[in-house]
DNA sequence: TTAATCACG
DNA sequence: ACGTACGTGATTAAC
């Protein structure tokens, strides 16, 4: 069957204004021209065509007379007339819609939903077509049928209901909608319904008896106050019935291929973005290059050609992402008047030429790794960005196109076979000699200095060391665990195959879906866009009673291990029998590092099983030592919001989810249990993250109520915590962002949004990132003491991973003690909270051992 | 390319 | 009435 999109134009137009125009100021182009309905109304087609890729589409407005208003004066009244500035919007959208190639519809004296319950009404008469209505009006769904489905637009995101999952939402069939509508009204059609009846009564009035009319008919048997007021406003109910009902014979000619959408009339469409100044879009319908920089370069043939001043930009290419594996393509030089190429051959030259000159680059780590590991750089570029909020991915052409200098991002160039090198890279060096200037004026405005100087830069050398180290991997370790996984994941396979009777994709939580929960009939958890939930979560629920759930289970956790570890890691073991992972320095928002091809961060500790591929990861000097903060995040609060009970619990050096738990119920530590221990942990936890009680009676599987009463316990209790949360709250809305304890900023758009959600998000975000960043900013600190004094132990150990409150080092034997000393001095006294600072070591003959 | 899932702190 | 705990990366399916 072929779908046809029936949009509802004017729901979209109306929608986009009011969402952005509350503040008063709305969008315009520089002449004045309101714009920030067609803004979003040109958003929303655009995420309706990609996200339905549909065949047919048709979109619907409201236009001239009213047909309902015309019989009943009261019908809309009380609506505040159209705005000005969106009547002017109305004809640009249709004009946008015949550029875009969607054809619309409109005609007096019909409302969109009698033109959309209109064409739907043909579509189910065709069998060859089905409709998909796109709404935020609730009104539409009466017309849910077999073969018309809506997709119910939220303020994020959308319902899709079908007939069966509006069933099992509403409890009464779509059509009786209307019947809702007539018992309950609509304030804002000012359809008055059956006074003091609400949407609760109304649906339970009509799951009892289907329909208005059965209401009336069963009359007698309806108790009280509600049979009175039924009673009472019967004429206006069935007036509300007349008004909410959805006319279906709207006399217009309807010709499904009239609707086929076949694309934009581009040249049409970019006119008229270009009137509206609407960049992002014309951004995106062709990506437009221009850079105002100088695009002259010399190649040079040896280095003895270079002529630079003191102060050089230089910017290293190599042909892949992950530059462990990668060939250099070349280099650029840039000094105030020049800008040369330096070909892959002279890379090493060149850069030992530029050695002693007042350097800058971007992604230094880059460099040191491939090329030289003592380069000395006091400039990155890269990290300067991310300290004030500049895009600064892996990729230089993401923040070079922010800053309105157009270049191919990496993946073009390598589509293109690395073509046209040479002035793509020289650019580059360019770029980064003329605005490296601009980013390092950002940081100090910022007040970011500091950070940069004392935090940053020299980290990135002990990171890059980290790298050039590895972890050494020893595959054949987990040979048999290997064999293993393979053996039970194919009986798995078999035994699962047989209880469902049938073979599918386990690994599609699609197809399973459908299994147990249609085939097996197993439970009837249906999701909100119509797929069902196939989680551990979910699936734990039945795994007791359900043996095919329980093998599903270890299925999938076996699956994981292999594919995402046991097999993956393999392919990272280059010629030197180590992984070496790279460290993205300048993604996180918070902070913190992040590890990448492959990621070292979230190997399997959780769960023995898992643990054990840990046993691959081996020391090249002779054991693995692991050294790791304890409850870092948990000192950081108590230090930060200064609360009494938390400090002085960690200054006596107890354990603070006992204390908490023993506070909580009243009792002493020793009575407390482990699962009151492991109850009071969950709160803590929540709390550094913004919790609600909502989220907490999910973790705990307890009420929300009962989930409230820990969470008003917990502040009644530690009234530091809830203060400080008021408080960073309140200042992160004043200035639109927080810091941590070391005055890294993180800017926080999401308290703008005019989404309560959104603005609930940037609330936790706010609580969170002082904590989260403030403990990042220690390990960074205590990273780089523990790096120079090995260095001046002249300690051959090393320092191999980061683990965001461990790090993991590949040691000599004989080298332990003092290692044991250097560790804990830098990393316990690398700053002085009120809190102390502890940390644990282990070590062991491998990563398994070290724990 | 995105969504779902699951591994880590 | 709504929708719900911070920060990540990799794999797979399905578009």
């Amino acid at each position: 069957m072929k779908k046809v999109v029936l949009v509802d134009g004017n729901n979209l137009i109306f929608r986009s204004y009011f969402a952005t125009a509350y503040s008063g100021k709305i969008m315009r182009n520089s002449k004045g021209l309101p714009t920030n309905a067609l803004y979003g109304f040109v958003s929303m087609i655009n995420k309706i065509i990609s996200e339905e890729n549909p065949e047919y589409m048709m979109v619907a407005f409201d236009i001239g007379k009213n047909f309902r208003k015309e019989k009943y004066d009261f019908y809309k009244e009380g609506r505040s007339e159209t705005p000005d500035d969106l009547k002017l919007q109305m004809p640009i959208a249709r004009r946008i819609l015949q550029a875009m190639g969607i054809t619309y519809l409109e005609l007096a004296p019909y409302e969109a939903d009698d033109i959309i319950g209109t064409v739907a009404a043909h579509a189910e008469e065709n069998p060859e077509y089905y409709s998909l209505i796109v709404s935020s009006d609730k009104d539409l769904l009466q017309l849910i049928s077999f073969e018309t489905e809506v997709k119910l637009l939220k303020q994020t995101g959308f319902i899709r209901y079908n007939e069966e999952s509006f069933k099992k939402d509403y409890g009464i069939e779509p059509i009786r909608i209307i019947d809702l509508k007539a018992l309950m009204g609509d304030s804002s059609d000012n359809i008055p319904g059956v006074k003091g009846i609400g949407e609760k009564t109304a649906l339970k009035l009509l799951q009892d008896y289907q329909s208005l009319d059965g209401i009336y008919a069963n009359i007698a048997d309806i108790k009280g106050k509600t049979q009175e007021k039924l009673i009472n406003d019967k004429t206006n109910a069935y007036m509300s019935y007349e008004l909410a009902t959805i006319f279906k014979q709207v006399p217009i000619p309807v010709d499904f291929e009239e609707f086929r959408y076949n694309g934009p009339n581009i040249a049409e469409l970019r006119k008229i973005y270009e009137e509206l100044e609407f960049h992002s879009f014309l951004k995106n319908m062709v990506d437009v290059k221009t850079t105002k920089l100088d695009n002259n370069f010399i190649e040079v043939n040896s280095v003895n050609e270079l002529v630079l001043d003191d102060k050089v930009a230089f910017y290293l290419e190599v042909d892949n992402l992950n530059y462990h594996q990668s060939n250099i393509l070349g280099l650029s030089i840039s000094d105030q008047n020049h800008t040369y190429f330096i070909k892959k051959e002279l890379v090493k030259d060149a850069i030992n030429f530029i050695k002693d000159k007042d350097l800058m680059t971007y992604d230094l780590k880059k460099s040191l790794v491939v090329v030289d590991s003592t380069i000395k750089c006091d400039f990155d570029l890269m990290v300067a960005s991310y300290l004030v909020d500049y895009p600064a991915s892996l990729d230089i052409a993401l923040l070079m196109n922010n800053m309105g200098e157009g270049i191919d991002n990496f993946e073009t160039l390598k589509k293109n076979d690395f073509a046209d090198l040479k002035s793509e890279i020289t650019l580059k060096s360019r770029f980064i000699y003329e605005y490296s200037e601009v980013i390092q004026k950002q940081v100090s405005l910022d007040h970011q200095e500091e950070i940069f100087k004392n935090i940053e830069m020299p980290l990135i050398y002990v990171l890059a060391k980290m790298e050039i180290n590895g972890f050494k991997y020893e595959k054949d370790r987990l040979q048999s665990m290997k064999t293993e996984i393979i053996n039970k994941i194919a009986n798995l396979e078999k035994e699962i195959y047989e209880l469902a009777g049938e073979e599918f994709n386990i690994s599609s939580p699609k197809q399973l879906g459908v299994v147990l929960f249609e085939h097996l009939q197993i439970a009837h958890k249906k999701k909100q866009n119509g797929s069902y939930k196939t989680d551990v979560k979910t699936l734990q629920k039945y795994a007791e009673s359900q043996p095919i759930v329980a093998k599903i289970l270890e299925y999938r956790n076996l699956n994981k291990l292999l594919n995402t570890y046991i097999e993956a890691l393999d392919n990272y073991v280059l010629k030197d029998g180590k992984i070496h992972t790279i460290f993205n320095q300048t993604l996180t928002r918070t902070g913190r590092l992040s590890s990448m091809d492959p990621n070292l961060q979230n190997i399997p500790v959780r769960e023995e099983y898992g643990k054990k591929i840990r046993m691959a990861f081996v020391p090249s000097h002779d054991l693995i030592l692991s050294a790791d903060y304890s409850q870092i995040e948990l000192r950081i609060l108590a230090h930060i919001s200064n609360c009494q009970e938390l400090i002085d619990c960690f200054k006596r050096n107890e354990d603070i989810h006992t204390m908490v738990a023993a506070d909580i119920h009243g009792i002493s530590q020793s009575e407390v249990t482990k699962t009151m221990r492991s109850m009071a942990k969950a709160v803590i936890f929540g709390i550094v993250y913004g919790i609600s009680g909502f989220g907490l009676g999910e973790n705990l599987q307890i009420s929300t109520t009962e989930a409230k009463k820990f969470i008003e316990k917990y502040y009644e209790l530690y009234p530091g915590v809830k203060d400080y949360m008021n408080n960073i709250v309140k200042s992160a809305y004043e200035t639109g962002e927080v810091k941590t304890l070391f005055g890294r900023i993180r800017k926080i758009k999401e308290l703008q949004d005019h989404n309560y959600m959104v603005r609930m998000m940037g609330e936790r975000m706010a609580l969170n990132t002082p904590i989260q960043g403030t403990s990042a900013d220690i390990m960074k600190m205590a990273m780089i003491l523990v790096d120079q004094k090995i260095a001046e132990n002249h300690l051959e150990s090393k320092m191999i991973l980061q683990i965001h409150d461990e790090i993991i080092l590949d040691v000599k034997k004989e080298e332990v003690p003092k290692l044991k000393e250097i560790l804990k001095d830098a990393m316990e006294n690398v700053v002085t909270l009120n809190v102390p600072l502890k940390i644990d070591i282990n070590v062991g003959s491998d990563w398994y051992q070290a724990k």
